[in-house]
DNA sequence: GCAGATACAACAATCGATTGCAATACCCTT
DNA sequence: AAGGGTATTGCAATCGATTGTTGTATCTGC
């Protein structure tokens, strides 16, 4: 602290440094950098410039020449959805497993802007020269834009679901066999009502749609009815309550979206007094930190997070430099716990 | 779509759509931002150019050029926490809000690399030249540190406590206020064997168990009891579970520090057969969005994380201007629900 | 003592934009 | 037709680093 308060003058670049210290500034980035090509003892002597000065180089002008940013983009596409949720608690989830394993690799993180409205959202991130890849937390209703975009752009990987002949590489569960499970698993406890919880126009959330609907038809069931919900925390609530009637007479088996979606199902049945799973059995998706810990327990289909969060690093890396790594499509497990 | 393959070339940088265009560089760029200096013909040639191949000009060097970045960084002190929690929901909460403020005024977020264990990880963020400013979420036990910083370094906001003579802006609630409200509240339903589940390390915590402390004394009370609980949500499990006993032996009424050490505290009694709030009372503090979807609802301390976030961008933004915003303490809120 | 190798540092080009200033062309006025 | 003004555009410096090439001592061996 006494030398930081004693340096009258802060350095603003390498080249104030270099006069400093009486040589080019060229010897002065390479002295930074601790290349031996500089002679040891100014090289320490520059170093020791630098500390004391609380020099540091700018990073974007060495980013902009070394055309490296050490820079990923993560970004949640809101194409359907109004209101910014940044706070649902599996991005969340998926961003904290994200940023463990992008630091521990030298990489920063940026959450870019996004202009739901203009329809080059994506190519404005990807192309903003800021990044060197992208990472995409779930499709949305995006996937001809994604497709678009992957066409020339390679270091992106998408959370989300595989579909037959995409370019764009995924990393996810398989969410129709995830569907199938929760529905079996419903189907087992004898309910014979089922009801799906969520928005079926993401591709991954139709796809678990889709699989309950397997499990139905396999179990000689009618389809089941499916109520909208939105995402977005602070409407989901009132949404589920204007469903909770139609669930009361009709339903006795949800399949919820997600685990946020199964516990404000839960909190509602709860508040009309209907008891889970003694009337209603639920089933959460995701396998939240949060599933385990409320009352009740929350069953639900794991997506192991943390697993996929570093598989999709890992394909990023690939993809960085220059393989075109393959989507991945792990194994869903059905966690039972309390609610079903 | 069909322009976009039948253009040969990508174009990469202003000369080369410049060479095309027929005109200089600068001419190109002018036109890009739309500035009437260049005529209007020209520079809507250029732009359909532009629009046609797909180029955007790389931010990274008008960035280093205009001295702007228009990205800010969010950080989360980890100073005396081993793993890295940025999956903690309050972190998430108050990031999703930031995010949202943040991205309406045109910046960009990023998630800066923390190295706990070098001391100068903030000047190390502060100084990377990537960013207009930076936003600390929690002092940690950083305190000296982040001062140190904001000598020299004015463009910071803080979220926690304010303490007499600090130069650092924070924005956050009177701490020590919520930890009485928490008391108060358990106190006034006759609970008599208090106690403060979480660590005191940070400032912000301190003070909580300090306000509670305040009102015991005031009651008559002995001073409750400290039980140290790590913040990251996969040990406070075990470390709670490691209190439970005492908890039954001596305790009836739980001060949490967090509405996720609340709801933790709440699953590990509820295992016990201890039933809340009839056999202990238990606060929260936060009042995430969760608070008010568990079982049984959670009784808390509200922070209003919305309001704080958007006094924390707007007194960044007025120091990014140049102005020496003052710090916000925000009066806490006890939220009376199920649990106390 | 000299050729050749080695070590070190300076020079200058480069990354891809922005922008003040200079230059040109054209128009209008008298 | 000359002079002054205006509308455009080009030129070149600049932001702050990195790095290939060149230049100059110094050293080694014979």
């Amino acid at each position: 602290m006494p030398d930081t308060l004693s340096t009258p003058t802060r350095i603003r670049n390498i080249a104030e440094l270099a006069r400093l210290a009486g040589v080019s500034t060229g010897t002065v980035s390479r002295a930074l950098a601790d290349k031996s090509l500089v002679n040891k003892d100014t090289r320490e002597r520059i170093q020791a410039l630098a500390r004391e000065h609380g020099f540091r180089p700018n990073q974007m002008a060495r980013r902009l020449r070394v055309q490296e940013t050490k820079v990923i983009g993560v970004v949640v596409p809101l194409g359907h959805e109004q209101r910014q949720h940044l706070s649902d608690p599996f991005f969340m989830a998926i961003l904290g497993h994200l940023a463990d394993t992008l630091t521990e690799n030298g990489y920063d993180i940026m959450l870019s802007r996004v202009i739901p409205d203009a329809d080059d959202w994506l190519e404005r991130i990807v192309d903003s020269g800021m990044l060197d890849g992208v990472l995409l937390i779930g499709q949305s209703n995006q996937f001809e834009t994604i497709e678009r975009v992957a066409q020339w752009y390679r270091p992106m990987v998408v959370w989300g679901s595989h579909r037959p002949g995409q370019t764009h590489c995924t990393v996810g569960v398989d969410n129709r066999q995830g569907g199938r499970l929760a529905g079996e698993c419903l189907i087992k406890a004898g309910r014979k009502r089922l009801a799906f919880l969520g928005e079926a126009i993401a591709p991954e959330l139709k796809d678990r749609y889709d699989g309950l609907c397997d499990a139905a038809a396999a179990a000689g069931l009618p389809a089941p009815i499916k109520l909208d919900t939105h995402l977005a925390s602070d409407v989901m609530a009132e949404d589920i309550a204007a469903h909770i009637e139609r669930i009361h007479a009709e339903v006795d088996g949800i399949v919820s979206a997600s685990d946020l979606i199964a516990m404000h199902a839960v909190r509602a049945l709860a508040d009309r007094g209907i008891r889970v799973p003694e009337d209603i059995s639920v089933t959460g998706f995701d396998d939240l930190p949060l599933a385990e810990q409320t009352i009740p327990r929350l069953t639900t289909i794991s997506q192991s997070i943390a697993v996929g969060a570093r598989a999709m690093v890992q394909a990023l890396f690939e993809r960085i430099a220059g393989t075109d790594s393959a989507s991945v499509e792990m194994e869903p497990k059905l966690i039972r716990r309390d609610t079903a």
